[in-house]
RNA sequence: GAGCUCAUAGCUCAGCUGGUAGAGCGUUUCGUUGACAUCGAAAAGGUCGGAGGUUCGAGUCCUCCUGGGCUCACCA
């Protein structure tokens, strides 16, 4: 019997001779540890136990949803991650919470129609030659595919998720929400009708995503235009005729007089009137200061024109030619001008340059051409074709009003950060985050509930519903916005989506969610909307907890990527040295929020970790010999017995130290230092359990003083600590050795492991 | 240009609220007939990027510098 601090541990040795010492020679542990076997049977076992499904008796919730990963491709090392949740999970699990982790699918919009249509691409076929209906059912059954291997995968890696409440973002009952959410926005006055810039291909017709854009660099002539008193260069000067300002620094002290003037202009088609205004963004240092501005054919310029009020009037149309209507249709036009607006319009862009040009020389505007200026140009990613920037109706989300209530939230500390200089970050993009554009001009994704009256062009939302007519003018010729939502405005939505729809009562129950852990790569994209959708839709924050991880890259510390042909499938590494050792070398010694590169000697090097765990257990068996300990546990004073009881002073010693370890594991677990926590148990385990105990023990094994009993005892008592400890870390072989090692309790609970209790 | 971040043993990285440095891999030497060679014992190797400052005391806090990285904006 001994005492450590407050709590006393008592144990007998029970003899039950052969019986057991043959069933030992039959079952013996093997020599080495097999991964794969265990991992199978034990993550079956735990999942049609129904382990994973949170404990009804327990009133305490903990809650994580897991980051849906896109259904566009097989896993990742990020995803691999995510062991940082399962950890938790596992932990709050085995403190006796009612513990649910959530999985997930995101269709992931733009990048899965990407990614398919790169498919599509290599069998000669592109989006063009389906209809609308036959490309999404092809991205749908694409998609299908994708998330089972996913799923399986997810599986491979331990991770204690609720199966049975799996959801995908383009479920009918999440669809649901997404609409009401923006049927909610609509009539509070939060959505409206915007113009923003696409990236626009005048051969395919569409608009095109940041990410579909092709960059290339290229040569093309600068020209030096005489603009008035000034001297402007540009590539677009066909563009120029609808230049509505000319922007300077307001610290540029050339162009002070002009500051807020409205100047005359020559032109090719007479003169434009266009005011001087100042703005810090412009460079003093760049050209010759000046910028003329063109809102409708230029993001940069669409940002100043939307920012000081400038009018948007394009000169391009979707087709790619020159618009000149608006000149042709004034009267008084001088006959010169008149015939140079009608020789332009209709004409290509790159055509209409040229000729535009030559007149630029006849007026003596041109001042120089430079043919060696390169800059980068957006292309189509499959014509080649050149994006005309575009302005297009789409729909906006106004944000300035939501995003005070997130920054109100996280600033009175309901929302707490790991680490904490996120919580900065997250304060900027909340205090800078502009009306957001939450359309897309792709079919894969949740179709806006929006239809427009042909007669009385009014916009008409719904939750969803189709609508029989106009409410406004009865009409009944109504079409249906082809654009979908962007794929953030679903997910933004995912914590309360999900738990609405898993089953009733979820959502009471669960949340808000405990901790939200995810890459800190997403924290602007994801985790700020989300906190801005919760407490729009819920009223309460989504998570208390933003727990964010780094980027796993190469062992080189290149980020891994296709093209570069170094991405480590963590499936390779599973298949090689079990998930077990991949999910300890991802969390061991490494911080929140800190890249890191994985190498696959550090997964080795688990790997014999957990060999060496099985081992100890194995030498354990072997020195038990057929005998039970019966051990009772106990935090309750005893105050007839003093620390003088102890029988043995290794034992007291080794007690001791298992015991200051589970609280040390405790405290760091508590403050979400997994990865110090995961060292403190690897350096307990291997240097201080099983190099100094262990031997020491061997040689008093091999003596069979009097001691010997307790010494055994001691040794089994300290390994079931340590597999309660490791579990989070390294479910499978803790699963495995304590269903080894459990027969050897007299009087200890038959439960698996994972819903055995925390050592404290 | 703005914000963030990193610089610690040959390599990859830990090091909590300040008290004279740790792990994995690698290297060297020795060791194996019953827990484990996916092992054990031992060793070499760091003026903790540089310069100041606060302090009895700094890898740990502050300032500046140097050199990387990331994100965002922008390149008219």
């Amino acid at each position: 019997m001994f005492f450590i601090g407050k709590r006393y541990i008592k144990y007998d040795i029970l003899d039950i001779g052969d019986i057991f010492a043959d069933y030992l020679l039959k079952n013996m542990m093997d020599k080495i540890y097999q991964p794969k076997t265990a991992e199978e049977k034990w993550y079956k076992f735990w999942e049609e136990g129904g382990y994973f499904k949170p404990n009804e008796k327990n009133k305490k919730p903990f809650t994580i949803v897991l980051p849906p990963p896109n259904a566009n491709a097989p896993l990742h090392m990020g995803h691999a991650m995510y062991a940082v949740e399962d950890i938790m999970i596992r932990y709050h699990r085995m403190l006796g919470d009612s513990t649910l982790w959530l999985p997930g699918a995101d269709h992931a919009g733009i990048e899965t129609q990407y990614v398919f249509e790169k498919q599509l691409a290599k069998e000669g076929k592109g989006r063009f030659d389906f209809s609308r209906e036959q490309l999404y059912q092809m991205i749908w059954d694409f998609v299908q595919q994708n998330r089972s291997t996913m799923e399986n995968q997810l599986r491979r890696l331990g991770f204690s998720l609720d199966w049975s409440r799996l959801m995908f973002t383009l479920d009918p009952k999440i669809v649901k929400i997404v609409y009401q959410t923006f049927k909610k926005l609509y009539d509070e006055g939060f959505i409206y009708r915007g113009q923003r810039l696409v990236n626009y291909c005048t051969k395919c017709g569409t608009g095109f995503s940041e990410l579909e854009v092709n960059y290339v660099e290229r040569n093309d002539p600068l020209y030096y235009l005489k603009y008035g008193p000034f001297t402007i260069a540009t590539v677009r000067p066909e563009t120029k005729f609808r230049d509505t300002a000319l922007a300077v620094n307001p610290k540029d002290k050339r162009y002070q007089k002009y500051l807020g003037k409205t100047l005359e202009i020559p032109g090719l088609l007479g003169n434009i009137k266009m005011m001087v205004i100042a703005d810090p963004e412009v460079d003093p240092k760049f050209g010759t200061g000046i910028m003329k501005v063109t809102p409708a054919h230029d993001p940069h310029d669409f940002e100043l024109g939307k920012k000081y009020n400038l009018p948007i009037t394009p000169i391009i149309d979707f087709n790619g030619r020159m618009n000149f209507s608006w000149y042709l249709s004034q009267k008084k036009t001088p006959k010169k001008y008149k015939q140079r607006a009608e020789k332009y319009h209709g004409k290509k862009v790159a055509e209409a340059r040229k000729l535009m040009v030559e007149d630029l020389k006849e007026d003596g505007l041109l001042l120089k051409v430079d043919e060696n200026y390169s800059h980068r140009i957006g292309t189509c990613y499959k014509t080649g074709t050149v994006l005309e920037p575009l302005p297009m109706e789409q729909w906006f989300m106004k944000i300035p009003e939501l995003s005070k209530t997130a920054l109100n939230a996280i600033n009175k500390g309901k929302i707490k950060f790991q680490p904490q200089r996120f919580k900065k970050t997250a304060l900027d993009w909340l205090k800078n985050f502009h009306d957001w554009n939450i359309g897309r001009q792709i079919v894969w994704g949740i179709r806006i509930p929006a239809w427009k009256c042909q007669n009385c062009q009014r916009w008409i939302i719904t939750a969803g519903e189709i609508p029989r007519d106009c409410p406004n003018c009865q009409n009944t010729n109504l079409v249906q916005d082809p654009d979908t939502f962007d794929t953030w405005f679903s997910s933004g939505q995912w914590p309360f989506a999900t738990l609405k729809s898993t089953r009733p009562g979820d959502f009471e129950k669960f949340y808000p969610t405990s901790v939200m852990e995810t890459g800190y790569d997403i924290l602007p994209w994801w985790v700020c909307r989300m906190i801005i959708f919760g407490l729009y839709v819920t009223k309460k924050v989504p998570f208390s907890t933003v727990y964010l991880h780094g980027i796993v890259r190469d062992s080189k510390g290149q980020k891994m990527s296709k093209s570069k042909g170094n991405v480590v499938n963590p499936m390779e590494l599973v298949e090689k040295y079990g998930a077990d050792a991949l999910r300890f070398s991802l969390i061991y010694g490494t911080k929140a929020g800190a890249d890191q590169n994985l190498s696959e000697d550090k997964v080795r090097a688990m790997r014999n970790f957990a060999n060496k765990l099985w081992n100890i257990a194995r030498f354990i068996e072997l020195n038990i010999q057929g005998q039970k300990i019966e051990f009772i546990e106990s935090k309750k004073k005893f105050s007839s017995f003093g620390k003088e009881t102890k029988e043995c002073t290794w034992c007291y010693e080794t007690l001791n130290e298992a015991l200051s370890m589970a609280k040390t594991i405790t405290k760091q677990m508590e403050q979400y230092k997994f990865g110090q926590a995961a060292e403190s148990i690897y350096a307990y385990t291997w240097h201080k359990y099983a190099d100094l105990r262990l031997e020491a023990a061997k040689k008093m094994l091999q003596e069979n003083l009097s001691d010997t009993p307790y010494v055994r005892g001691t040794l089994l008592i300290v390994l079931e600590k340590i597999l309660r400890l490791l579990h989070p870390f390294m479910p499978f072989v803790t699963e495995e050795i304590w269903s080894e090692m459990k027969q050897y309790f007299a009087n200890q609970p038959q439960n698996p492991l994972i819903v055995e209790s925390w050592p404290k």
